[in-house]
DNA sequence: GCCGTTGTGAAACAATCGGTTCAGTACCGG
DNA sequence: CCGGTACTGAACCGATTGTTTCACAACGGC
């Protein structure tokens, strides 16, 4: 053996995250990730190949992460599916209010996902099991008798999906956290309103 | 007077848009933009100052567009209020659904908005006249006992509108038409069931 | 025909792009 | 101390970036 690595790659992804957050993929260039990483530019090749490979192990890192916020959020049962529900697009509010920057993975999905299916297949799989998780607690939800159940539980929980999206766009148009929080009380109660019967 | 002018700057700015709309802002070079335009380079530099000013251009284009297609649709009033409100949810459905990339305003939002204050300038004054239209209707709506008043208008139109942004980003994930067109059946069915006793 | 404008074509600009190369240094286990 | 690995520093690569320049052709009004 030999030399033990110095600097633990993680924590270097997570600075190229932030770069790309604020800028995006193009933008961004490698002289800017070097800078920010604080690793040689031979270094960054070295450990990651190539900018694209390392934007790619940023969506991971991102999606990681991520799930370990909705595991924090949902770890001691002490809340009904449906409050659960609730906590998700709290916290959702608060990323969307909380940093300048909108999340890597909407950005980069407008920036790239339709040109690039890497980019696309990573977004889509985390973007995927947040869904799933959605749709889970809804049908938590309905068989707990917190709200009806929903014809397509999928669709809903897509539906809830989709629209922290669109809070991202509102939040960099008009910087407004009172709006994004009075859509997300409109989501909230769209969802208790929700019945088989009339839909 | 000397030589009349050989293209017309509109109809170039409209294939300028189809390449940013594509690619995005900064993955379009000059030299994509000068051959979809036919024109040469220096006349590009000539008639539209620089790429960034032609950007702009494009976006308020766009803007522009946009706003005939909602004329065209609120044209001749043999609909009513809410009525008109899902015609536009149905053509944005449309919209997303049957081109392949996303709206320019959409995803330029989220590549420049944070970082470029003329693009989100341009991007909030068009989308606060859309929103603005939709709160008119809403209240119209409301005044005709179509639905009941909203305690904020303002924030529902907001609401509708936000929706499109989740809708091109699950288009772009999933590629699934219906999907889309099922998320917008939830919207609607969300408007009809907000009332004023509940929220 | 001539002036003034509009557009063309191509060359050239400095700057930056992503990526490679390599000699040299720091460090570890044996 | 030594061999092998981890990393640095900097130079360097060709290609491309946005932009400028300029000589010249096409055209309309006087």
């Amino acid at each position: 053996m030999a030399r033990t690595v110095a600097f633990i790659p993680r924590e270097k992804v997570k600075q190229a995250l932030r770069v790309f957050c604020r800028q995006g993929y193009h933008a961004t260039s490698v002289q800017d990730l070097v800078e920010a990483m604080q690793i040689n530019r031979s270094s960054l090749y070295n450990s990651f190949k190539d900018k694209h490979n390392l934007f790619l192990e940023c969506l991971r890192s991102y999606a990681e992460a991520g799930r370990e916020d909705y595991e924090a959020l949902t770890r001691g049962d002490s809340h009904s599916a449906l409050q659960t529900i609730d906590l998700i697009i709290d916290h959702m509010v608060g990323v969307t209010v909380g940093r300048a920057d909108p999340c890597i993975d909407i950005k980069s999905c407008f920036e790239l996902a339709g040109e690039n299916p890497e980019v696309q297949d990573v977004l889509k799989k985390s973007s995927m099991r947040t869904i799933m998780d959605l749709r889970y607690l809804l049908e938590v939800a309905a068989e707990a008798g917190e709200m009806a159940p929903q014809r397509d539980p999928q669709a809903t929980a897509s539906y809830i999906f989709s629209s922290f999206s669109g809070w991202h766009q509102s939040y960099l148009l008009f910087q407004d956290p009172h709006l994004i929080r009075t859509m997300a009380e409109l989501l909230k109660a769209s969802l208790r309103r929700m019945n088989e019967g009339r839909f």
